[in-house]
DNA sequence: AATGAATGAGGATTCATTCAT
DNA sequence: AATGAATGAATCCTCATTCAT
């Protein structure tokens, strides 16, 4: 894993051997982190994953909670990048919405422990943890006031539907990505299709049920 | 607040001073958990919250992961009475799954930083966090197969469906609850009806959008 | 077990009641001091074993450490009344010391967690360690002068002798009581009988081996 | 004083200011536990006698008793070098038994606060201590039976032979040098002399006394 | 750049003893 | 006498960070 240190470059290595390190601190850093969580991660632990000295940490990264940040906005590169591979040829709006359910319960479980981070930088670095999910929502409100305007889907209220859709993905990304993953990511997605579908479909005027 | 000490009933106290002294513990805790978050807060500054003695403490609890539990497990009781009280008198399903996600949000924003320890618990108390929503996620789904029995919704996969809903309004919590809290919260609620309620409608043959 | 309180007894019962009350609260003491020892031995579970209010122990007693030292001087009542009638017997000097041997032996089988208690002594309460063994080496450097007198063993220095053959009995009941109970007493006995013997034994100009 | 660290070299200094600040802590330990006792010492007692922050004892020593069990397999070395360089000469095993004797109470005056860290350790790690002892008794018996094959004492049972006087030297060790070192220690061991030399020696067919 | 020794604040927990009831 | 709640000093250990080499 290479993570490109976001805005805050704190430290950046000069030389190839202390671009080497910085990587492997970083590596090292994600399997800590995601295994024992923020608190029970040592920084001597890190280093030790990375077989360098304790001191040389303090050569790349200002704390153990700047790298904490660093692998939070570096997760959400790597999950926007996997969802945007993974929905990109969907036909529509209301297929994309399901491939998404499949994708981002699929990258739960390949990321397993890396995603940990992400859920407890909420208790960490909370701003970062808001801002993971912020760029999501409104990427995710952008789609749906372009489908909406298309008429692919009913038109509302994007910004709260944004929010609630987001909660559904990491929700059954928590039961059947984190705690429980035997079931097949698109028999989940498909489980719930019908009331995301209906739910943001078109209303018909003769449409039943809700009025 | 009274926390009634659920299964192991660790050291009870016995007499009226004695429960007193507890309660008192308690709410100290939950305040400093609630502010600090687990790892910051700390036995002493409970104590001193409470007005009693540091060893007071382990008078009545074994350990500040217990006490901390015992918060978890009450607040599933708190929550579970507060959206039960606030959803008893809906219609119809549909009515039913509205309110309760105004009531979360007014949940969540009345005990702001007594969530937080629900939603921290995650990471300290992994099996309590689970149990927390283990519990909504069966009464949901039984909810769910009822309605779809009677016809009020459409019959599908409870579970996972139980499971979106509960994150919907998870992160409609955290966003509108916790993070901003100006939006009333009824009309967040409003705003994702049509969503839920077209979701989970029952489909008419003659029904537009969503095949 | 009945300790009788020795000299400084510091707060005697007035009832039969309370007279109960101490002697359950000693017996719970020995137990828990003797399987635990003094510092992992707590005053609450003392009283918990006896079956009482943590606050009954100090109307008995003004200390943990008063109720130890209690308990070493009786252990060396109870050691010497073992010794005195099983060496009661003997015919001579040096059968006494064989059977003094096995006895002792025996006395620490027996006796296993509450001789623990003797022994931790050393670094409770010195002073009554060294009381519990002085009064031993007296009694036992009184024994060797009167045989010497009668002829029935080599005149010597008794109270270094005493001393020699206090440290063998315990380290033999070290050794063969404490960490190893297997052997029969009376073997080991025997195993050193000849060492002691032919030690203590009145020297024959004709006898070989030492001058 | 320099402790090699055993078997479980846990946390060896790589520099040499490393190794002078561990020789530091270990020398402190051994006068704080010397003096005070295993549990009246404290971890930055002896910090603070090294003249180390708090934190540097456990750069070196994983906690307290392990530092502990050190010194006490330490102090197993530097009492049979002692023993040994002082009985090396001796013409026989008689004169060997009085010579150990001597040496033993020498050496207990010498280190007397070092040797009650032997000593404690019966309570402390008691698996340490009987190794002290052990490691004694299997020489000691093999030196007995060497010199009965040679006929230099009379053959016995050796394993009680050697703890019998193992126990004696420590119990004079315990009297005449912890307790009264005023006695020179050659007196005491001549004063037993004739008990052991008498009580080993070969029996002379003729030999009056003990038959 | 890299190393690893040194630092010391910080915090949970224990438990003998006191005291009010 | 008996109870058990209340106290708070005491101590071990962790670990992020700094610094000398």
């Amino acid at each position: 894993m290479t993570v490109e240190l976001p805005n805050t470059v704190a430290k950046a290595p000069k030389t190839s051997r202390g671009e080497k390190t910085r990587n492997r601190i970083l590596d090292a850093a994600a399997e800590e982190f995601g295994q024992r969580g923020f608190h029970e991660a040592a920084v001597s632990g890190i280093t030790q994953r990375a077989g360098v000295a304790l001191g040389s940490f303090y050569t790349y990264f200002n704390s153990k909670e700047e790298l904490y940040r660093a692998l939070v906005e570096h997760m959400g590169e790597i999950t926007r990048r996997w969802l945007a591979e993974r929905t990109a040829g969907a036909a529509d709006r209301l297929t994309a919405e399901r491939k998404g359910i499949e994708a981002f319960i699929e990258f739960v479980r390949t990321h397993k422990s890396l995603y940990r981070i992400v859920m407890e930088s909420q208790f960490v670095a909370p701003d970062a943890y808001r801002a993971y999910y912020d760029v999501f929502a409104e990427a995710y409100q952008r789609g749906l006031q372009a489908a909406s305007r298309t008429g692919e889907i009913a038109p509302g209220h994007d910004e709260e539907r944004a929010w609630a859709l987001i909660g559904m993905s990491v929700f059954l990304g928590l039961r059947y990505g984190v705690w429980d993953d035997e079931r097949p990511a698109a028999e989940v997605a498909d489980a719930v299709a019908g009331l995301i579908e209906h739910g943001l479909a078109p209303r018909d005027t003769l449409s039943g049920g809700a009025a």
